[in-house]
DNA sequence: CCTGGAAACCGAAACATATTCGATTAGTTG
DNA sequence: CAACTAATCGAATATGTTTCGGTTTCCAGG
């Protein structure tokens, strides 16, 4: 076969196939996702000149756009506290949905705009409750890292730890009690309200010196 | 060349430099680092059996034994609080000497032993400290999450974001403080801080229930 | 309508990686 | 010293990534 007569591939579509084969197994390649798209592999590269490393930025892409697209993000309601709450809550929703991804997007740099979107929503959202400059980072950088050290938490095999109970008796008494989902949903509403509190604590505490 | 007279490899070798490796270039293959110890790929299926899954287990169960040994974990001083926080920075300064492995490393269950020690510290503070069951397994799952969402954030390319200044201008405002270690240090003792002492409360205001 | 070029597919080929296996030689043990 | 085990190698297999030239289809200009 040589020009299809309707075409088959768009980025859109290999993008859209690389998540759902990570969400099957923890890794992709090139002739699995041709496969799947009923293509030859060199077939992609028409699409997504990158290669690889292009497809796994669509998926961060990908996953950004559906965020969005569930309308996970919407213009502010309430205070800043509550929605930063949304804000991390929502975002490790969207990570959370395809956990198998997760160790493949971290390490990259950020750079599109869907991704970029949603952490400029919550730079708004800290900007108004009145943080600046590097205190604004810092509290950026603290909701950043706890939603996605959880979501790697959440995409990690559970048990997490395996220890045996006799060399380990604490950590095993610890992983007695129920593992699973709601360990790590209670683990991050734990931290997340913890940052929040302090973050709040900071700007009453704290507040910036008048402007000269 | 066939046996040498005398031995080239030994499991802690290979294991040692493929986190060399590692810390230079941020993937690492079985040629190259064949290459690096100066024999053919085949000879390390000698020492380790598992391949490059065993390779990956390894290095971090290196990182933990060097922490071990470097003295970051001995036995507790202070109030648990001081402890936990001592316990989280060690931890996450000796994953912070090899930002390059990390990503490699999440996903993976914890099963070799010098990782399984630290952790074992960690809950026997938080049980002195009076944690039980699933509190006990919530807090100790908190301070990891924190420790790994930021040995990530250290990790990663700095600027973690590179927003257009005009498409996002909160985020590149944030962005205008300064960035790189610094950033990632505050951030993550904000969230520290935060944390025990949310702990802290958790552990005052709700006691548990006199046992029956 | 024809023609030329760009677009979208394919197969083949070049190269890297992970792993296995049999062959070769060096120690080790009885 | 004979037999066995241990440590290396090279070859071979299978899979993965990428490039390139070939073929057909679509489209635009004359």
């Amino acid at each position: 076969m040589a020009r299809p007569t309707t075409q088959i591939l768009t980025p859109g579509k290999i993008f859209r196939a690389a998540l759902e084969r990570f969400d099957e197994r923890q890794e992709f390649s090139i002739p699995q996702l041709a496969k799947r798209l009923g293509v030859s592999p060199s077939s992609l590269y028409h699409h997504v000149k990158g290669g690889r490393t292009e497809i796994i930025e669509g998926i961060r892409s990908l996953i950004s756009q559906d965020a969005h697209d569930r309308g996970d993000f919407p213009p502010g309601d309430g205070s800043w506290q509550e929605q930063t709450r949304r804000w991390a809550i929502n975002y490790r929703y969207a990570l959370g949905l395809h956990p198998m991804a997760i160790p493949a997007l971290v390490g990259e740099s950020v750079d599109d705009a869907p991704t970029l979107e949603i952490y400029e929503t919550l730079a708004q959202i800290l900007e108004s409750a009145g943080f600046r400059d590097d205190r604004l980072l810092d509290a950026l950088s603290l909701i950043d890292l706890l939603v996605l050290g959880s979501a790697i938490d959440a995409g990690s095999p559970e048990p997490p730890w395996e220890p045996s109970e006799t060399d380990y008796p604490s950590l095993s008494r610890a992983l007695a009690a129920q593992t699973g989902a709601r360990r790590q949903d209670r683990a991050f509403t734990l931290g997340l309200d913890a940052a929040i509190a302090e973050l709040d604590r900071q700007l009453t505490t704290r507040p910036y010196p008048p402007k000269s």
